[in-house]
RNA sequence: GCGCCCGUAGCUCAGUUGGAUUAGAGUACCAGGCUUCGAACCUGGUUGUCGGGGGUUCGAGUCCCUCCGGGCGUGCCA
């Protein structure tokens, strides 16, 4: 409807240069079509005439009064005024209002799906967080956030494939392995014990009681020698510990060890994703990078593009070429790669898949990434414009009046997990979806626990819940509900009202997927709920005449469709009762 | 110090990309509404120097500058 609105006022445009009344020059690229803010400004407005006053060299109320006087006339629009300082309203026609009705009936699930005009195919990383220990509150944004985006991209008619790259090499996986290594020699009765900077969490423990009955990782260590504490840092002392290990395991029983570790950790995290309907397309491993040359490959083409250089006995990328505030290290003075290093062959890996987009969900703690990386991809010859990198905030946590810190490695976290029985899954990621994601968001907990019966979740979820009711009611009266007779029945307000809110679906769904803004979508469905307990409270729906009856069951018919469709982006399930 | 994000009602947050003499929701508080389709709901009422100050123009919560306050980042860490 919009698109029609537009188009009308094409045609008047088109005809007034025609006529020669307005010059071809001060056309307006883009015709603006907006839903007024308040009630009494028709259905549709457009502002086109304040924006081409200026090159018309004609008064904005006089440009309007051109415009509309050579407006089509169409039967869905029943009137259009000018306004204001020269807007042009568009009241629609009751007629067209009952046939967005019958639009939804029609379409069902289907309605508000499919509306871009050019359709990409995207590929969407996030979550991505290291796997050494289960998922906390604050990845919790960033999975649903990222996969309501996902849904919603989807929705709007993309091509959207979703992974989760997992940092599966690196010391952080060497530290991790040590930490099940010590935790299993003291379920064996050895007395070992867990230096500073361990993982401490009871999830170590949980591996480690796996190790024997799940896997190959075990090892005899009856005569394992007594673990000493070397070196003056944190750092070191690891390391040495490190060291240790594998020298008295061998290399090959150490790599299976961390194998298991590995895999026991990603089905943690894959298990806390799922629990809030979370699913990956794919996990994408960094090893493979490394595995199969293209690590290798990467720094070549960088080198190739002459964007290295050596200096201190290590590797550098010239990334303050592209825009990077400085010079960043690929291979460290010690021979080793750093992480940023397989992080570009696997940023090229993604681009050269096939996808027009790449589009990345990072934490806020990674936003000094974002330069750097764009400046890799583009030093060895792709187009930095395809991968767009978008931040999430953190997530602080609070207990009452208390922060609580968040640290993996002190184990003091509090899991998304947890916070998922506590509350329930619906009310977690209806929780999360609420918020922009440029937005700070303060997590208190007791509010959390306490909220998940005025979270509006459930306001939504009532509304539907209350449609299926109706229904349930209509079956046990034997009555029959028609999609045939389309006489306009409806006009109160409050039907109207609700009418014009779900006219305005597809639009949102465009809005947001365009934005990449999946709030959109949760307001949305507030405000439709809204609309639709007001409806409830004010007119009866079974209890009235036969014709009205039967509009207005095919109106809370829409309005359900419209909840389910909008409740599916979220991941947010549409409860029959509840 | 520098870079990015944020500052809107007591609290938690929207604000249609610069629009409509009156800036909106929820929550909290007050007063009403179920013998009838689900009261997890509805109907009223109260709440603001949009952090402060300047600027841009027909028009600013929205854009620019500056200051104040909060968060994050700023490694040959991951």
């Amino acid at each position: 409807m919009k698109y029609k609105i537009r188009q009308l006022l094409k045609q008047s445009l088109d005809a007034l240069v025609e006529a020669g009344e307005i010059d071809v020059g001060a056309l307006s690229p883009v015709i603006p079509v907006e839903r007024p803010r308040r009630a009494g400004q028709g259905d549709y407005a457009s502002g086109i005439a304040l924006s081409m006053a200026r090159a018309t060299g004609l008064k904005p109320r006089e440009l309007a009064m051109l415009i509309k006087a050579n407006l089509p006339e169409v039967s869905s629009v029943a009137l259009t005024e000018i306004a204001g300082p020269g807007f042009i309203n568009f009241f629609l026609s009751e007629q067209a209002l009952i046939d967005v009705i019958l639009e939804v009936l029609e379409q069902g699930d289907r309605y508000g799906c499919d509306i871009v005009e050019s359709r990409k195919k995207i590929l969407l990383e996030y979550v991505s967080a290291n796997p050494t220990g289960p998922l906390h509150v604050g990845h919790g944004r960033g999975a649903a956030f990222g996969d309501a985006l996902a849904r919603l991209l989807k929705t709007a008619g993309h091509q959207v494939d979703t992974e989760y790259y997992v940092n599966d090499i690196g010391r952080q996986m060497d530290i991790l392995s040590l930490s099940v290594c010590i935790r299993y020699l003291q379920i064996k009765g050895i007395d070992a014990c867990l230096p500073p900077g361990a993982y401490q969490g009871e999830y170590i423990s949980d591996i480690a009681a796996n190790i024997d009955r799940q896997s190959d990782a075990g090892f005899d260590c009856r005569d394992f020698p007594r673990l000493e504490f070397k070196g003056d840092s944190v750092d070191e002392i690891l390391d040495s510990l490190i060291r240790q290990v594998r020298t008295w395991l061998g290399n090959d029983p150490f790599n299976r060890l961390r194998k298991f570790v590995l895999v026991q950790m990603v089905e943690v995290i894959r298990a806390d994703l799922e629990k809030i309907g979370v699913v990956h397309d794919r996990w994408f491993f960094e090893s493979q990078v490394t595995e199969s040359g293209e690590l290798d490959a990467a720094i070549n083409a960088m080198e190739n593009f002459g964007s290295l250089y050596q200096a201190d006995g290590a590797t550098w990328f010239r990334s303050s070429k592209f825009g990077d505030e400085k010079d960043r290290v690929l291979r460290r003075s010690n021979g080793e790669l750093t992480y940023f290093a397989s992080d570009v062959a696997y940023h090229l890996n993604k681009l050269r898949r096939g996808h027009d987009l790449a589009i990345n969900i990072w934490g806020a703690d990674h936003h000094g990434y974002i330069a750097r990386m764009k400046a890799a991809v583009q030093a060895a010859g792709e187009d930095p414009e395809r991968l767009q990198i978008y931040i999430v905030q953190l997530a602080a946590l609070w207990r009452g009046k208390q922060k609580i810190p968040m640290s993996t490695r002190a184990g003091e976290f509090v899991s998304l997990e947890e916070m998922v029985d506590e509350i329930g899954k619906d009310a977690t990621r209806f929780f999360y979806v609420l918020r922009k994601p440029e937005q700070h968001l303060d997590f208190d907990l007791e509010l959390a626990k306490s909220q998940s019966n005025e979270n509006p979740v459930y306001y939504v979820q009532y509304a539907h819940a209350r449609i299926c009711s109706v229904f349930r009611q209509m079956d046990e009266r034997g009555i029959e509900r028609s999609t045939d007779r389309t006489e306009a029945s409806l006009v109160e307000e409050v039907e109207l009202n609700l009418t014009r809110q779900i006219s305005r679906f597809p639009e949102v769904i465009e809005s947001a997927a365009q934005s990449f803004e999946p709030h959109q979508i949760a307001y949305y469905l507030r405000d439709l709920s809204t609309d639709f307990h007001s409806f409830y409270n004010q007119v009866r729906v079974l209890d009235c005449e036969p014709l009205m009856r039967n509009a207005r069951l095919n109106l809370i018919a829409a309005v359900r469709h419209v909840l389910v469709n909008g409740l599916r982006i979220l991941g947010v399930s549409a409860p029959e009762s509840m």
